[in-house]
DNA sequence: ACAAACTTCGTACGGGTTACGGAGTAAGTC
DNA sequence: GACTTACTCCGTAACCCGTACGAAGTTTGT
């Protein structure tokens, strides 16, 4: 009677709310899930990229061979599921209790606190999210942000889209600045640099007659903000926009 | 004078413009970049993700040894960047010639071309682009959609965020749209099935009136769109607020 | 004719996840 | 108190990955 697939969502729940039993028979754990997870969070968080966590490294850091770990997880997949759900507690955290602020001022904040997550917990964005997470605090923090656009007039359905708009900008220009950080500890080459490598190569190549608008608005965006792109400006330029177009849709109910 | 870095920006731009000279001694080639590239694509393609596309496969495909394929493409990230250039193209074709739309209905339009180019290519998202790709379909498509937003009184460094954020939108929700797929085809479970498995087991931990919202919104998103979430729905509610919000800074022009 | 430059590709290294099974340990049972 | 049983821990190994290295063979320039 084993599971086809590694994963099986109900055990995953299980671990992820706590209440899977561990077996009574048997030698003295040595670990809990929790610090299991813990200390893969911490891997995680120190090297900034999901790619370089590995259940090695995970079992060394606790002072363990690598197949324990898997007395306490069932999968690599699960792991990640649970630091998902262990740093969703701190957007709930922050969030604190609601009511204080109108609306927009609340859509605001949660795009905030979420923004704030991402470049706290850059691999954050890496986890892969198929299926809805459904541990404790992914609930938490739903419901938490669910209260801000409760009670405008909005159909549930519609309360969830706003909700998903406002976190697909943040996780879009989060996940820009991000991946600009890390070309830049991957290639060893700040924005400069890199340019004084790629810019004579493609001056080589590029018509600026060819392409006028792109010669042009490419220039100016990169003299703007420092870099071809500037994420922080695009999170807020972004957010302004959407949180206009949202009101529309209030005004009318 | 070895590159520190397998990450040359000069020999990767001669590569996407097709002005890397080959060698003139030697045997003959037996392939040319273009065809490792189409390959990879290919493979991609049917595989409708990046993880498992290796460069011992592309290899295969083609009929030759791993290792030749390093004699057209610097590495597998050069390749990976050169495959995005390339399905660029489609949607440089897509677009056409600008001008026959008002600004929204070409904001529209450029939605639609980068939300079918993300769910023909889902591989697209994968892609790490911590630096701006400077292909020639990269670039023209930057150019062609450039043109969408140019005229209406906006600066520069204007013309560049709305196409950011119509972007992020885009890519957030084909983001979600092809993670549901791919959570089907790796668990071997369609949503049905998993909410079978996860639904009971949820019951047993999640308490409704801890969560009131989220169990109201849940059930109501679950129902309205069959599945947790709907991104084709999320995609238009989103885009419609979108516009709106971008309409409003363009009247104060 | 010969040297130089090049392509091809087998091998190997260091990395990854995780299946399997043996050894040791603690609880339940009589 | 002894035995069975269920469990943890973890070494080993199977099977992936990208790519560095260098030997062998091929073509060009001189």
């Amino acid at each position: 009677m084993t599971e086809i697939n590694g994963s099986d969502p109900a055990r995953t729940i299980a671990t992820l709310w706590g209440t899977r039993q561990l077996p009574r028979r048997g030698p003295k754990h040595t670990l809990t899930s929790e610090q299991v997870i813990a200390a893969a969070v911490e891997i995680a968080d120190g090297d900034q990229d999901l790619a370089t966590l590995s259940m090695r490294r995970v079992a060394e850091s606790l002072g363990v061979g690598t197949m324990s770990l898997y007395t306490y997880i069932a999968s690599r997949e699960e792991l990640l599921e649970a630091m998902l759900d262990k740093v969703y507690g701190e957007a709930v955290r922050e969030l604190g209790e609601p009511g204080e602020h109108d609306w927009v001022d609340g859509l605001r904040e949660v795009a905030r606190v979420n923004w704030d997550l991402c470049l706290r917990h850059p691999w954050l964005l890496q986890v892969f999210t198929g299926r809805p997470p459904l541990g404790p605090r992914s609930i938490a923090k739903y419901e938490r942000e669910l209260a801000v656009v409760d009670g405008l007039g909005l159909t549930d359905v519609e309360m969830d889209s706003v909700l998903t708009l406002v976190h697909d900008h943040v996780q879009g220009t989060a996940r820009r600045r991000i991946e600009a950080d890390r070309a830049i500890r991957r290639t060893g080459m700040d924005d400069e640099q890199w340019w004084a490598k790629a810019g004579p190569a493609l001056a080589e190549v590029f018509d600026p007659e060819r392409f006028p608008l792109a010669a042009r608005v490419g220039q100016s965006a990169g003299e703007a903000h420092n870099g071809a792109h500037n994420p922080e400006h695009a999170y807020a330029f972004g957010l302004a926009r959407l949180l206009e177009g949202v009101a529309a849709l209030v005004k009318t109910r």
